[in-house]
DNA sequence: CGACAATCTACACCCAACGTCAGGTTTACG
DNA sequence: CGTAAACCTGACGTTGGGTGTAGATTGTCG
C-alpha cells in the first residue's frame, strides 16, 4: 500500500526467514522481545529487517542457554542506542554476572568436548574389536 | 542395620550432598538416570557414593544444555563398563552428534563472551561519562 | 512402647516456551 | 465483487523438568 510499507514485510515472511512460527513471534512480542515497525488500522504487523536480526540474535542467545527473560534483559544492548539505556549500573551487573557464567560454561564445555572425543575413540576401538572377534 | 548398609546413605543425605531435592532424585530414577544400590524389604532406597557422582555429572551435563533424555543416553559411558554397553553404534552416533553441537556451541559462546566484554567496556565508559557531566 | 522423623507411592499442580484450534477480519486477485 | 490467502485474538493443549501434598509405612530414640 503506502510507500512506507513497501519495504516492510508481514509476519509470514518474517517467520519464514527467521525459521520460527508466527505464534512464536506473537509470543516474543508479548515478552517484549520484538515489535513491528508499523501497525496501524488493520492490525496487521509490518516488520523491517532489524526484526529479523533480533530474532536471529534471540535464537543465538537461546542456544547459549539464556531464558527468554534473560534475553529480554540484554537484547536492547544490541539494537538500541546504548547511550539512552536507563539503569546502566543494573545492566552492567547483569552483563558481568552473565560473563562469569559464560566463562564457567566455556571451561565446562571444553572439558566436555575432550570427554566426548575420548569416548568416541573408545567406542571406535570397541566396535572394531567386536567385529574382529 | 546390616553391615552392607552401614556404608550407604539414604535419600535425604544424598539429596543434601548433591544439592537437589529427594523429589528430583525420584524423578531421575523414573527416567533411568540413577538407582539405589540396595532396596530390599522396607522400600527405603540406599545409595553408595557413585550415586552422588552420577548426580554431579548430571548437573554438569545439564549446564551444558543436554536434556535429561540426552543425559540418559550417555551417562553410562561414565559409570558403566563401556565394553558391556549395547548398541555401540547408536551410542557413537549420539556422541558424534553431540560433539558437533558442542563445537558450534563453543564458537558461539566464545563470540558471546567477546560481545559481553565489549558491552561491559561500553557500559563503563557511558557510566563514567554520565557521572562526569 | 510411644512419639516423631524419614521415607514411601500416587496424583496433582507449576512454569517456560511454545503449538493447536476456532471464529472473525483484512488484503490481494481475477 | 466474490473468494482465497494471510492475518488477527483468545482459549486451551503439550512437553520438559520438575515441585507439593496426602496418607500410609518404616526407622530411631528415650
Amino acid at each position: 500500500m503506502g510507500s512506507v510499507l513497501s519495504s516492510l514485510m508481514q509476519i509470514g515472511e518474517l517467520s519464514e526467514r527467521a525459521g520460527v512460527t508466527h505464534r512464536t513471534i506473537h509470543y516474543y512480542e508479548r515478552l517484549g522481545l520484538v515489535r513491528p515497525a508499523e501497525r496501524e488500522g488493520s492490525g496487521y504487523r509490518y516488520y523491517d529487517e532489524s526484526a529479523l536480526k533480533r530474532l536471529e540474535k534471540i535464537a543465538a542467545l537461546k542456544r547459549l542457554g539464556l531464558s527468554l527473560d534473560d534475553i529480554a534483559a540484554v537484547i536492547d544492548l544490541y539494537f538500541a542506542d546504548a547511550t539512552g539505556i536507563k539503569g546502566k549500573e543494573k545492566v552492567l551487573e547483569i552483563l558481568q554476572a552473565q560473563l562469569s557464567r559464560t566463562e564457567t560454561q566455556l571451561q565446562e564445555l571444553t572439558a566436555f568436548k575432550h570427554d566426548l572425543t575420548a569416548n568416541i575413540a573408545r567406542m571406535h576401538a570397541l566396535i572394531a574389536d567386536a567385529k574382529r572377534k
